[in-house]
RNA sequence: GGCGCUAUAGCCAAGAGGCAAGGCAGAGGUCUGCAAAACCUUUAUUCCCCGGUUCAAAUCCGGGUAGCGCCUCCA
């Protein structure tokens, strides 16, 4: 597979550094609010990226953190008149309710600053002890000259940087781009106990630590935001590359902004929409949908309209799947005919098409495409009517299923649970159509929809389905 | 100022030298008692503009234009 590396703007072959495994960090969310859809895009597409390589063949260990004190949590908590323990632990849980609306699979690890102290401290004392980080009255900083590295995965040279840093006002630093690796605490604010007194974490150092914890020394793949190349992973790089003495991470993967109006969608400008307001209005499949329908890497607009296509188009797919579903029940227990063999063939390279557009950087835009190929070649050659084998129908149905599931799509399965009162009205209708009374026969099929169901009438019979 | 990203139909979006994928929406049609779903036809002789390279450019090179992002917490 090939994956667009941040640190050397190129598309590299992935070669991991233990053969068949693959170790991924992803940075999580602060846990002080729900999560917006711009937060959403990186837990989703990365979900993804798990998904596929597991399909690969690859053991894939995924780390994500939650960062559970910080700033704002601490201002968030105080607003509330909570604990940041308890602001956190009731975010998370709104955050794994999201993530399972969206699709997205519990990490193999989720662990949480605050459950990291202790390799934390480890950490910020190696980097003291060899001489990258000082203390001043109990705040810890990293002394970034001492990095000569320092920007190579933002290409940002320290002078520029320096020259654009601002001193804030009591700045006890040395330098304007030295960062804190521990912060002494603060009337009022949670502290754990350190070599450098009460204080907690910065917010770059629980990253560096956590990764090293449960991934090792050198990852695979770091995946995150791009709003999070600099400062966070320039400073992480710094960190673990300075401590460990070897590469943090061999791929840097980032994705694209949400955007409203063309503009970043951020909390601090205020033009964001929860996950969980959009949630009301549209199933978590088609936030998904919408999210892998273009490139990972590039900008998206968000709109209403656009979640109405992705709707309609998520609709397609599942008409497809449930009509396949309904024509396995009159298909022929024979093997494949000649035309079906042939049409087996071509389902197969769409299959190929989709491994070939994941393959290149996860181009899920293209493997969505092939699977809209798939539906079209059912929906063309199998018939409500036709005489079609068991072995082709299924063949079809199942490659929708197995790629849909790569991407975490087009897995539900519709609910065929039918009440004895709407199965009697569909028998009376069946009666009335046969005695061609279409006046009570599509007074009926009116009533039955009011309850949310559709029918189609079909050569084999009628089909019924739930309206979503 | 430094670093970087976009520009393809009404909308969304792939493609990165060799007849412009896919989805949504629209129009007309087929099927149907009528529907629904599906299918057929139709919707970019052209990919922001101007030059250049090439037998061949949306794709490569040079120069513009427009928009966006990071450089401060941000996914």
């Amino acid at each position: 597979m090939k994956i667009y590396n941040t640190m050397t703007r190129k598309k590299e072959e992935l070669v991991p550094v233990h053969e068949g495994e693959v170790r991924i960090y992803a940075c999580g969310p602060t846990v002080y609010d729900y999560i917006h859809i711009g937060n959403a895009r990186p837990a989703i597409v990365f979900d993804t990226l798990r998904r596929y390589l597991e399909f690969a063949g690859y053991k894939v260990s995924f780390v994500q953190n939650f960062t559970d004190v910080d700033d704002k949590m601490i201002n968030r908590a105080n607003a509330e008149g909570i604990t940041v323990k308890e602001l956190g632990e009731r975010f998370m849980a709104e955050y794994f309710d999201d993530a399972a609306a969206l699709g997205i699979r519990p990490a193999t690890i989720h662990p949480k600053a605050t459950d990291n102290i202790g390799a934390i401290i480890d950490l910020v004392k190696a980097l003291e002890d060899k001489g990258y980080a000082y203390n001043v009255d109990g705040n810890v900083y990293f002394e970034t000259k001492k990095f000569r590295e320092y920007g190579k995965l933002s290409k940002q040279p320290l002078e520029d940087l320096e020259a654009g840093a601002r001193i804030e006002v009591g700045e006890e630093k040395r330098d304007p781009v030295d960062f804190a690796l521990w912060k002494k605490q603060k009337p009022g604010e949670p502290a754990w106990k350190s070599p450098w007194g009460m204080g907690r974490p910065g917010w770059h150092i629980e990253c560096s630590a956590m990764a090293k914890k449960y991934l090792g020394d050198t990852i695979d793949i770091h995946a995150g935001g791009g709003d999070l190349i600099f400062p966070h992973h320039e400073n992480e790089i710094a960190q673990s590359e300075c401590a460990n003495g070897c590469a943090f991470a061999k791929y840097w993967m980032h994705n694209g902004y949400i955007n409203l109006d063309g503009k970043k969608m951020s909390k601090s400008l205020g033009n964001f929409f929860t996950v969980r307001d959009i949630r009301k209005k549209y199933d978590g499949e088609i936030i998904r949908f919408f999210m892998l329908s273009a490139h990972y890497r590039s900008p998206v607009n968000f709109s209403d309209e656009l979640m109405e296509q992705a709707k309609s188009a998520v609709e397609r797919v599942y008409t497809c799947i449930d009509n396949l579903e309904f024509l396995l029940g009159s298909a022929a227990d024979r093997a494949m005919n000649e035309k079906e063999s042939s049409l087996s063939k071509r389902l197969d390279g769409y299959r190929e098409k989709f491994i070939a557009a994941m393959e290149d950087d996860l181009n899920t835009a293209d493997a969505v495409a092939a699977i809209f190929d798939i539906v079209y070649a059912a929906n063309t050659e199998l018939s409500d009517g036709g005489d079609n084998s068991k072995e082709i129908v299924e063949k079809a149905l199942g490659l929708i299923r197995e790629l849909g599931g790569v991407l975490g799509l087009f897995r539900k399965e519709a609910d065929k649970s039918l009440d004895a009162e709407i199965e009697k009205l569909i028998e009376r209708r069946a009666r009335a159509r046969a005695e061609k009374n279409w006046a009570e026969a599509d007074a009926i099929r009116d009533k039955l929809k009011e309850m949310n169901i559709a029918l189609k009438d079909t050569p084999t019979g009628v089909k019924w389905s739930y309206i979503k």
